[in-house]
DNA sequence: ATAGCTTATGCAACTAAATTGCATTTATAA
DNA sequence: TTATAAATGCAATTTAGTTGCATAAGCTAT
């Protein structure tokens, strides 16, 4: 993706420009799938792991990123498609987990369906995730 | 629970009765919610960590427990309520987290909705994850 | 009940991920 | 261009999860 639409974001969510920022957010843009902090070490040496743990938490914060749940215990981070902004992240799709090659998607076509709770609890967040095999690995 | 009721249970799953086990078992009963290894350190002092850890293992393997993905990066572990095997693992149910006291439950009267994904996705286990308040925190 | 075999436990050590403090560098707005 | 606030890198710490090995304990067959 060309740097000025790199920065056009950036800039949207009031964050500065950076070069750490602007690789990191081209690569999640480039691979379209979730990213942990392992992969943005492994495919952006040139920064320190400090430094890209807490650009996560900058987009987390600003609502470019979403974190994705998963029960193996590294944190994942998706692209936000749709307006999120820090207060108010706007998610309602299905996340895929490959048990092949570990990859994670946001399925962002394929909505969370609606549910009901028992009495007393309040829903704030509905996350969902699928475990399988993606297409690549069948 | 009477500890004749737990040794059974223990028996049932082939598992050798040990102390640790027993009382880790008789903690996630008492306690009805979802634990994590912290959990069981905290409040079963008496046993190594390892000790601890190595008994969420088998009690997984054998299907007592299951473990329940979530965000935060510290795996918790619910009772399996139903038959459960070590390879037939059968769970449906909705995990309720709350945002006030950090509780995660087992919503087991809440099947997790039937979905669909995009062709050629194979789906093996479906979670969901819903975030909110608790009735006691509300 | 006991002997013998198998499994569970505790300790120490190690890995991996997440997190913090602080000095230095850099981005941005005046 | 300069002043200010924020981002970065490095070092160090915390936390969770994991493995190896010697010892202790559970279980089964005699
Ligand atoms: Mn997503
Ligand atoms: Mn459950
Ligand atoms: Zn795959
Ligand atoms: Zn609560």
């Amino acid at each position: 993706m060309p740097s000025d639409e790199l920065k056009s974001i950036l800039k949207k969510h009031k964050l500065r420009i950076t070069d750490c920022r602007t690789d990191v957010l081209n690569l999640f843009i480039q691979k379209g799938s979730a990213l942990s902090q392992g992969d943005l070490e492994h495919q952006l040496g040139a920064y320190d792991r400090v430094t890209l743990y807490r650009t996560l938490n900058s987009f987390l914060q600003a609502g470019i990123l979403h974190k994705i749940p998963n029960a193996t215990g590294v944190a994942t981070y998706g692209l936000c498609h749709h307006t999120c902004s820090p207060n108010d992240h706007n998610h309602n799709h299905i996340h895929f987990k490959c048990n092949a090659c570990g990859q994670i998607e946001c399925l962002e076509d394929k909505a969370v369906p609606q549910i009901s709770v028992p009495k007393g609890y309040q829903i704030e967040v509905v996350n969902m995730i699928v475990d399988g095999i993606c297409p690549s690995c069948a």
